[in-house]
DNA sequence: TTTAAAATCATGTAAAAAGGGGATGCTGCA
DNA sequence: TGCAGCATCCCCTTTTTACATGATTTTAAA
């Protein structure tokens, strides 16, 4: 019985690939695409695939949220999160998520199919470069920020001031101040500066 | 006679997606394909296409950078770049360094072949999205900045201070001051937390 | 329902950045 | 050769952050 593939993709070209790669395997079943999370969704509810191929980078609702979505749902389907960038933090979102696996677009055919074939039997798969990326894990670690921290964290990289953002959220400069503080202790950073760097460079904002 | 169409681009995927779409059009020749600048260029030494198709974001040597160095030798041969984003700031430097056009990875197979016989002819051709990305440029300039500043805006982000700055550079703190204002000035933000946002995301460090 | 975490507020000092002004030598380019 | 742009330096004031320490109220989870 031949795996059944489906593709959440919002680059053409990158759908026309993988189909491109994926055509002569014969324990592969192509069942089509959809460029958003929407009409993802929609698909799913008439047919399953058994594999979804799911780009964590789309416009709208991202891979990330919708992997969620469709795990919720349909827990039998195995999701591959698919990616040009290999960042952690990405990748470890990802599985949180329910993903089973994690590929970086310049994967080459072999792997795609070992990816593929693998979570199909409810295994876990990473490419190489992406296994690589989840082992620094320790070193570079996502902080983990309240609500309220990652909307003082926003308006910090807006350019507001303690004062400025205080009063946008009603509430005292001295409760945004702590915020702040908490913000460096837990980035590990000492100033906005490399605070703000940080944060940008993990899509935290 | 058909158009000869070489790829650079490190992503396995989106090379077989665009030889894909191409390979039913009569008109363009596929010669064949590059993952990154120094093949690439190798390649040219032997053999020249009309276009190339040139992935902005490469590890190693960059497409924009790729682009100048191809444009230096082989000024006959018209470049597209090529990206999953279209921001103005990539956009405008490969413009700069010659580019002809420049196309979206989620483009149509349509848009894909118009853009070759467009740029093949010597004219340019922009996607919708991406000609609709440029004219924001009034709006989202991206700031010239010199060398120093540069240096300075990196080490500012690292979250040194400005003495730390001055230190290590052997100049006045004084000096970093000026240069820290400079930086606020030319990138029309109010402080060291949205400089260094809007830095990062225009990857300026 | 107890308890831990989160969000709120305060007071005070020291350090750093922001904002204003002005000045000098160097250098690449027209 | 002249001049604009760059890099360098200095003064001053005000605003904002950083750091320390402690406390109260809400909220969510066990």
């Amino acid at each position: 019985m031949s795996i059944k593939v489906f593709i959440t993709d919002d680059h053409y070209m990158v759908i026309e690939g993988i189909r491109s790669l994926l055509q002569h395997e014969p324990a592969i079943e192509w069942m089509g695409h959809a460029s958003n999370a929407e009409s993802c969704l929609a698909y799913l509810r008439n047919q399953q695939p058994d594999v979804i191929l799911m780009d964590i980078n789309m416009p709208g609702q991202s891979g990330i949220d919708l992997c969620k979505a469709v795990k919720d749902k349909y827990p039998g389907i195995f999701i591959i999160g698919l990616s040009t960038f290999n960042q952690q933090s990405f990748i470890q979102k990802m599985m949180d998520n329910g993903a089973s696996g994690y590929v970086l677009k310049n994967a080459t055919q072999a792997e795609l199919t070992a990816a593929i074939t693998t979570v199909a039997k409810g295994q876990t798969y990473f490419s190489d470069e992406a296994a690589a990326a989840l082992r620094h894990i320790s070193n570079t670690q996502i902080p983990v920020i309240t609500r309220r921290e990652k909307e003082v964290l926003g308006l910090i990289a807006e350019g507001l001031t303690n004062t400025e953002i205080a009063a946008k959220l009603f509430i005292s400069q001295a409760t945004v101040d702590t915020h702040r503080k908490n913000l460096l202790i837990k980035f590990q950073t000492k100033n906005t500066a490399s605070l703000v760097k940080t944060a940008v460079q993990l899509q935290l904002i």
